[in-house]
DNA sequence: ATCGCTGCAAAAATTTTGCAGGTAA
DNA sequence: TTACCTGCAAAATTTTTGCAGCGAT
């Protein structure tokens, strides 16, 4: 089931399966979505996603409403920069899409960061404090080598 | 210098002499923004730091200012619990406020964490990246013994 | 007496909601 | 055909800005 060149992401054709399961409905807009997160390998603001909708696909309000959505479904991932804007990256098959990023605080070029680390240090704090089910967000910040570079090239 | 009984937090009179150094003033609401977050042990977002002020001592807009102010000039750490919502926390003294929380999902209470993420790797990540100046954010999130518990106990 | 700070009003920016009509299944 | 989805408008939030007057130093 499903195995074409895109490996590890999830298809179109997957995302509109789950929906229907869901009884809800692939359409225009989601796909169109969908197919901005595919394009982009690092995550991408509702503003983002709305202007790279080719043609103003869909409404604003559409994206806002989709991304709902796919959240619940956790098609997608969200994600936190600290800076009070959620950003979505599309969720990979057979994973919670759980990883971290590292992004300049210059020129906020975003590194994705395959491992994850604090799981024993996760484990510990959970039998400390009784809390289960516990998760983490975590993202690292810093200067990229581009923008450490006194000279104005374009970062 | 500066040594009463609550030990390592921030005291007004500090605050008052570094917003002087930097030709600022120590004014009525700011001294309420701080005792607000001097009577709270965990981060509070701009509407709560309002709420907490004592015959709504001055504007919402002021607070915006003031935690403004006080974020840029360090007497105070800002923490983002991935809801979007800008949570603030009275810097200690000769450290750098850098910690952790672990938040209950269900009812929102709020662990303070003395441990850091190890700062081993995250060396490791800046030398494999070529990024300076790393640093991160790391809150943990799950559910408090009180909240597993069926039984209907305001958490 | 400065010059920073505040309140008020207003603007700007972000996110949610209601509803009538369009559309996937 | 059903009921989910969308656009549009409007409301609700959240945050920022302008400006005249107040107030800390």
């Amino acid at each position: 089931m499903n195995s074409h060149g895109d490996g590890v992401r999830v298809t179109g054709t997957d995302v509109a399966d789950r929906l229907r399961r869901q009884s809800r409905r692939m359409t225009a807009p989601r796909q169109a979505v969908l197919d901005a997160l595919r394009g982009h390998d690092h995550p991408l603001s509702i503003k983002e996603i709305f202007a790279a909708l080719t043609n103003q696909l869909c409404d604003l309000v559409t994206v806002y409403r989709s991304m709902h959505l796919l959240e619940e479904m956790r098609v997608v991932n969200r994600f936190d920069f600290g800076d009070g804007v959620a950003r979505y990256e599309l969720a990979k098959e057979g994973d919670d899409g759980h990883h971290h990023h590292l992004i300049c605080t210059s020129c906020a070029v975003v590194i994705e960061l395959d491992d994850c680390f604090p799981h024993e240090l996760q484990q510990r704090i959970a039998s400390h404090s009784g809390f289960k089910a516990v998760t983490h967000r975590l993202e690292f910040f810093g200067l990229c080598p581009r923008c450490q570079d006194p000279t104005p090239s374009r970062c």
